[in-house]
RNA sequence: GGCUCUGUAGCUCAGUUGGUAGAGCGAACGACUGAAAAUCGUUAGGUCACCGGAUCGAUGCCGGUCGGAGCCA
């Protein structure tokens, strides 16, 4: 059995473009999104989706696959994501995951078997939440379940909230810290180690054109209809919008968009580094051989 | 030039009626099981502008020096 190619990362460390290479080198490889943004339909520039041209004839799946008005959740992902990889290698080609949507990843390549989830019981958790405040929801997950409470801050009221679901619908107690991985099929996972002040710069670049290529109208359509509320706090979207409706200035939704993008991609990084599996290639011209090379020793 | 205000953590600012200090944001590190571009946690940072005075003791009071802001001329 061929092996799972998966380019994951930082944002802006350049898997893209490494990816297209490996597939171009390959020659019989198709790429597989793990974006979670690049999912949306019509969120093209705001989520540095490869235009046609720069996906230079290689076939990308799961890109722009659902309506901006549409959450989805971890589990569809997996769903979406069986489904194009199964595809890819039914007519023998080879699958290259690229992206870097943390929790998307971690359903689609590791073993994970998550609780059912019913967003009745979510919103009316979510209410009462609110009444009667962060540290009694606590005090309630603690009566069902001691042991996910001491792993849960009573500030995290997200993660608190989900718990007290998962033991409502399954009967169980949930489990509040993550499993050591083990992959679902074989895989690679190759990461791109650039350092925080080259990515600074590269985001500070990516904004910039972001907003000259068309970033504001991009959003200007979007508004005409629905938005979801994962669509509608994406870094970019969200300030766009803002800037749209005269809260922010041109320079104040950049620097925002900037600031957060970093602060993501940091983020990214502390989630990847401590997946002792993934191969870090260095930042420099050799990447593509270096990452060939390991796809060759793997297989 | 005169008057008034001001100088505290990388930034914005609290504060101590005199017993050597805090918050938010940032930073570093971390957690993460059906929203993940989400939701959170921990830690490190300060001769409290500088010099002198009175005081057992000053970031705080007094005097001066040097920055910054405003008003008047």
């Amino acid at each position: 059995m061929t092996k799972l190619i998966a380019i994951v990362g930082a944002t802006a460390s350049g898997k893209s473009s490494l990816a297209i290479e490996i597939a171009m080198a390959l020659g019989n490889a198709e790429i597989v999104n793990a974006d979670a943004m690049q999912l949306y339909r019509g969120m093209d520039v705001g989520t540095a989706k490869l235009s046609l041209a720069e996906q230079k004839g290689i076939r990308h799946h799961l890109l722009s696959v659902i309506s901006p008005s549409d959450e989805l959740t971890a589990v569809e992902y997996r769903e979406l994501f069986d489904a194009a990889v199964e595809d890819v290698v039914s007519r023998g080609k080879l699958p290259i995951v690229v992206g870097g949507s943390t929790l998307y990843l971690a359903a689609a390549l590791d073993e994970l078997s998550f609780a059912p989830t019913d967003s009745a019981l979510r919103s009316e958790l979510e209410q009462q939440g609110e009444k009667v405040g962060a540290l009694n929801m606590h005090q309630r997950l603690r009566e069902l379940d001691p042991v996910a409470a001491d792993k849960i801050p009573a500030t995290n009221r997200r993660r608190v909230i989900r718990a007290i679901e998962v033991i409502k619908l399954s009967g169980n107690s949930y489990s509040a810290s993550l499993p050591e991985p083990t992959y679902r099929r074989p895989t690679i996972q190759l990461a791109i180690d650039v350092s925080r002040s080259e990515l600074a710069r590269r985001i500070e670049l990516r904004v910039e054109k972001m907003w000259q290529d068309g970033l504001v109208e991009e959003v200007k359509e979007l508004m005409k209809g629905e938005l979801s509320r994962t669509a509608r706090v994406a870094i970019g979207y969200k300030q766009a919008i803002e800037f749209l409706e005269g809260r922010l200035s041109a320079e104040q939704a950049k620097a925002e968009i900037v600031f957060l993008t970093s602060r993501y991609a940091k983020k990214q990084g502390t989630w990847f580094r401590r997946d002792k599996r993934i191969h870090w290639l260095r930042d420099e011209s050799d990447v593509l051989e270096s990452a060939l090379e390991l796809v060759r020793l793997e297989r």
